[in-house]
RNA sequence: GCGGGGAUAGCCUAGCGGUAGGGCGACGGCCUGCUAAGCCGUUAUCCGAAAGGAUUCGAGGGUUCGAAUCCCUCUCCCCGCGCCA
């Protein structure tokens, strides 16, 4: 959520915000209007409290005096009238003007480069050695900028799609019929490698001073609300009938409304928290997209970065949780290019986006395997979370990033590791696995 | 699920129809050669340029001139009993 006071004093720069993210500006002016009636008639409102508040008293100073006070109390009666009537019209208009409030998408980062879509994502980081099928050299070259080593394939390797079915390793046919499309059982060696993708990244954001947390894996619509946005309830996230309970839709969202309604000491910032849970997606508007496999699916694994931390020190953050997914997919050998999001497809809450796309040999295209925000206060501000400081308590930022979602990961794996008869494991998941390939032939 | 006890500002606690009091912690100041102690002040939210005012006793209703206090509904926590992976 937007500061008030931001829209109040600086209407024109959140009017500029709407424009970059190709949205109303008038909606700006929307709100200072109903901003404005709103404390207007708040005014009238406690006036007319003040007045009553004065006559009790007197009738209590009266009453003790032994004296009579009924025409004080004939007094406060009309009084309670006149005030029942302004507090409808004060709650009102309140309640409209923070409805629009909170659709108010967050401010956008000046790094946020201007675009209308995914299209206009700029790719600036390139790394590892590509294995590019003849066919897909053109859009390789376009993709990776001409910055990335690569090698020539002369055979496509096998889509995951193909691989997993054939293998047994996973089995989305089953799924389908007692569950829907979108949905998998994974079995054999799948079901190790990605107990032991989440072992790996667990470890690796541990050493660096992240706590495990495994959060409830279903919020409430308030603190559903305050993690994400509206637009998500439509699109992504899943009610649980007859109760006020919503599935997460990744452990960022328990993980923002795990200090909901507190104050933090700021000397226990920053805090960093790794979640791991399963995160569950409608996936609606995404028809015809990925249909088969596990690439987009409506249940997967993660492991979550989480960071609370001090206004000032959100942009170095960043750059750490981005560095930290690096690391993890350096160490999985799979070659990837990091790219800004743009203000035309960055969504609401976030006010600047970093998006790790692994290159996918079978499909011919970088993939989304990472996402890392910068959130700024906007979450806090939603949830209510503040930070006692030494002048005063402050908004906290908070920011996410994916360390490891299981299931892109492994179609990442089996794309890019398929060596003869089996797939590879890469080093750093051997001790958890128990060993170094998949046989599959 | 049943019975009993709770929820008061960052934390603890009093108040149980008549302007929410005390303690701890934190911050600022005074006083000290320094530290401690001591003393004074600040310590939730909103409106207001300010003076000031309004709201806030788990949430929502009700009774009353007036509700933390009385009544109703709900949520969560604690102690027993029951059920249970």
């Amino acid at each position: 959520m937007l500061d008030i006071n931001l829209i109040r004093n600086n209407p024109e720069v959140v009017r500029e915000n709407q424009k970059k993210r190709n949205l109303d500006p008038a909606d700006v002016d929307k709100i200072l209007e109903l901003d404005r009636i709103w404390r207007e008639n708040l005014q009238v409102l406690e006036r007319l409290r003040n007045l009553k508040n004065r006559k009790v008293l007197e009738i209590s100073l009266k009453l003790k005096k032994g004296e009579d006070a009924s025409s004080e109390r004939d007094e406060v009666k009309k009084l309670n009238d006149d005030i029942e009537r302004v507090e409808n019209i004060v709650e009102e208009v309140k309640r409209k003007r923070d409805s629009l409030l909170w659709k108010m998408p967050n401010i956008l980062d000046e790094d946020v480069p201007y675009g209308k879509d995914e299209n206009d994502n700029v790719p600036f980081r390139f790394w590892g050695r590509a294995k590019v099928f003849r066919e897909d050299l053109d859009n390789f070259l376009r993709d990776s900028k001409g910055s990335m080593e690569y090698e020539i394939i002369e055979d496509r390797p096998l889509s995951h799609t193909d691989l997993i079915e054939k293998y047994d390793l996973a089995d989305t046919l089953r799924a389908g019929k007692v569950a829907g499309s979108r949905f998998y059982y994974l079995k054999r060696d799948l079901v190790k490698l990605e107990l032991a993708l989440e072992m790996f990244a667990l470890d690796h954001l541990v050493e660096k001073g992240f706590i495990p947390v495994e959060p409830p894996f279903m919020l409430t619509r308030r603190a559903m609300e305050g993690a994400t946005d509206l637009s998500s309830f439509e699109e992504t996230i899943y009610k649980v009938e007859n109760e006020d309970l919503y599935l997460i839709a990744t452990s960022e969202h328990p993980l923002a409304a795990y200090h909901m309604d507190e104050i933090i000491e700021e000397n226990s910032l920053p805090l960093k928290y790794a979640g791991i849970s399963p995160c569950f997606r409608k996936e609606a508007g995404a028809h015809g997209k990925d249909t088969k496999g596990i690439f987009r699916v409506h249940q997967f694994n993660k492991v979550e970065q989480f960071i609370y931390c001090h206004p000032e020190e959100s942009r170095k953050f960043h750059e750490e949780i981005l560095r930290n997914a690096e690391e993890i997919y350096q160490k999985l050998e799979l070659p990837y290019r990091v790219i800004n999001i743009c203000s035309g497809d960055i969504g609401n809450v976030a006010s600047k986006k970093y998006d790790i796309e692994v290159w996918m040999p079978a499909q011919g295209k970088f993939r989304e395997v990472v996402s890392a925000s910068n959130v700024k206060d906007y979450q806090a501000r939603r949830l209510n979370i503040r930070v006692r400081g030494r002048y005063g308590n402050y908004y906290p930022h908070t920011l996410n990033s994916t360390a490891v979602a299981t299931t892109r990961t492994m179609v990442a794996i089996i794309e890019n590791h398929q060596d003869g008869d089996g797939i590879r494991i890469p080093d750093p998941l051997v001790k958890y696995f128990g060993k170094d390939f998949i046989k599959i032939k």
